[in-house]
DNA sequence: TTTGAAAAAGCTTTACA
DNA sequence: TGTAAAGCTTTTTCAAA
């Protein structure tokens, strides 16, 4: 119910960054009715107090010859044995996202490849990595991801 | 095999602008071995290609009140009705991704919202809007979200 | 925390190879 | 495509409130 320790000029700077990264700090004073120096400041702080993770480019998987995405839900074959599948799984560089899940199974990995080959492949190094067993969903379409969810309502017209 | 249209140089910015977005032309260059306006044009080359989609800065998204984050899995009521579930979901802002799968259900979705009761109220409207039946499954962990997967092979030492 | 001003750094264009 | 140089804008720091 409460928004913890974000008061409504940090979260408007973090919605204007979540949608474009590279708006300068003038630009940023502009929306917020600060100088740029303030806008500096706050963001650096948002930084230090890591609110903002990071910048990052979005791109075109499709277009730059990743073309295929896939989900990878996981499963221990032994239970008994220590989970530490992220650990085990990190240094895989076709997986984008990992997550651990409540449900039938324990993570979901979002992953991209050039082909079906190359899917199968790295399903082979994710369950000899994490001794696991996998189930693999392939995405047909992304319709749209990563769009900005911060909580904010967005500016009155004008 | 094969990766389309995307030449070295250019394929070593997108990785670049993947990992910081806010990176300057001045580094990129220094990065790339080409002068600032160089890079600068191969830039807006890659952004006018749709190659780079547009920067964002990464929340964190547990520190502003949006701690929950689920995956909802998707099947139509009715499959003889038009499937255009996307479209009609799209209006929902705790929607931060959407993409069709293969396999027993039709559409995933990635949400964030701030408590359970917002999670239901959530997949509430989500049946509503799209006449479907879902199925929740709730992120425990977020090891790691959106790490840069361009097919590149990094820097070499020095 | 904010501002305003000044210095440093970076962006963008132009002219040209 | 590329570079170099010039002029302009933004970033960053600082003293003051």
């Amino acid at each position: 119910m409460n928004q913890p320790a974000v008061e409504p000029t940090d979260r408007k700077i973090l919605s204007l960054l979540a949608r474009d990264g590279r708006m300068s700090f003038t630009d940023l004073g502009r929306a917020t009715g600060l100088s740029t120096s303030a806008v500096h400041q706050r963001v650096k702080r948002l930084e230090q107090r890591d609110l903002i993770q990071g910048y990052g480019a979005t791109i075109n998987h499709a277009e730059i010859g990743v073309p295929l995405a896939a989900f990878i839900s996981i499963r221990p074959i032994d239970p008994s044995q220590p989970d530490d599948c992220a650990a085990r799984l990190e240094h895989i560089e076709e997986i984008e996202s990992c997550w651990s899940v409540a449900g039938e199974e324990s993570y979901v990995l979002l992953v991209r490849c050039t082909s079906p080959a190359a899917l199968e492949d790295l399903l082979a190094r994710v369950r000899a990595a994490a001794n696991v067993s996998t189930r693999t969903t392939i995405v047909l379409t992304t319709y749209y991801e990563n769009r900005p969810v911060t909580g904010t309502v967005e500016d009155e017209p004008g």
